[in-house]
DNA sequence: ATCGTCATATGAA
DNA sequence: TTCATATGACGAT
């Protein structure tokens, strides 16, 4: 009936206007910055919860400081339920993974003791519904090829060279 | 270098 | 149980 409170605000960078959203548990979503964001309703900031607020402050400093380059500082809590045990797994070893380092599909598998699973990797990353604080733009094809990006290749490609990182083409 | 074809783990239908 | 993946390895061309 009534579901937890979602609260959906607008985040703005030099990269244009992000939108997040947040949960009772902390930052549940990210969205790139997109025509279908924009016309998406804001909620006004003046009957916001405290915690909700604070959340958003971190979250958009974090943001920033990734599209800039440099590593953030501190993260909002992340609200990571929806995910399974082994996507949330994943997740966890991708907010570990520092600035400028990148992984492997199928090491991120290795280290979670599933050797084989790099393709199981690969879809957990694809679930993500966090992008750049969750950063599965560091997670490469072992080929040293890009992979995939829901939120678009031009962003994996445009968050990995503000790390100063570059894919074989 | 590119292309097919398998092997494989996970999750949704 | 069947199908779809943001994979990887291998062999043929």
């Amino acid at each position: 009936m009534s579901q937890p409170v979602h609260h959906r605000l607008g985040l703005a960078t030099s990269a244009g206007r992000f939108v997040a959203t947040y949960s009772g548990l902390g930052l549940a979503a990210l969205d790139f910055p997109s025509a279908r964001a924009k016309a998406a309703p804001v909620a006004g900031t003046k009957d916001l919860p405290a915690e909700v607020r604070s959340w958003h402050a971190l979250a958009t400093a974090a943001v920033r400081a990734v599209l800039a380059g440099r590593e953030p500082d501190e993260l909002p809590p992340l609200d990571v339920r929806h995910g399974t045990e082994f996507q949330q797994q994943v997740w966890e070893c991708l907010v570990r993974l520092r600035l400028g380092k990148t992984c492997h599909y199928g090491e991120l598998a290795a280290a979670l003791g599933r050797p084989g699973a790099a393709r199981a990797v690969g879809s957990a990353c694809g679930a993500n519904r966090i992008p750049l604080l969750i950063p599965c733009h560091r997670v490469l094809a072992a080929n040293g090829r890009l992979g995939g990006f829901s939120g678009g290749l031009a962003w994996k490609r445009r968050l990995l060279a503000a790390e100063g990182i570059r894919a074989a083409r």
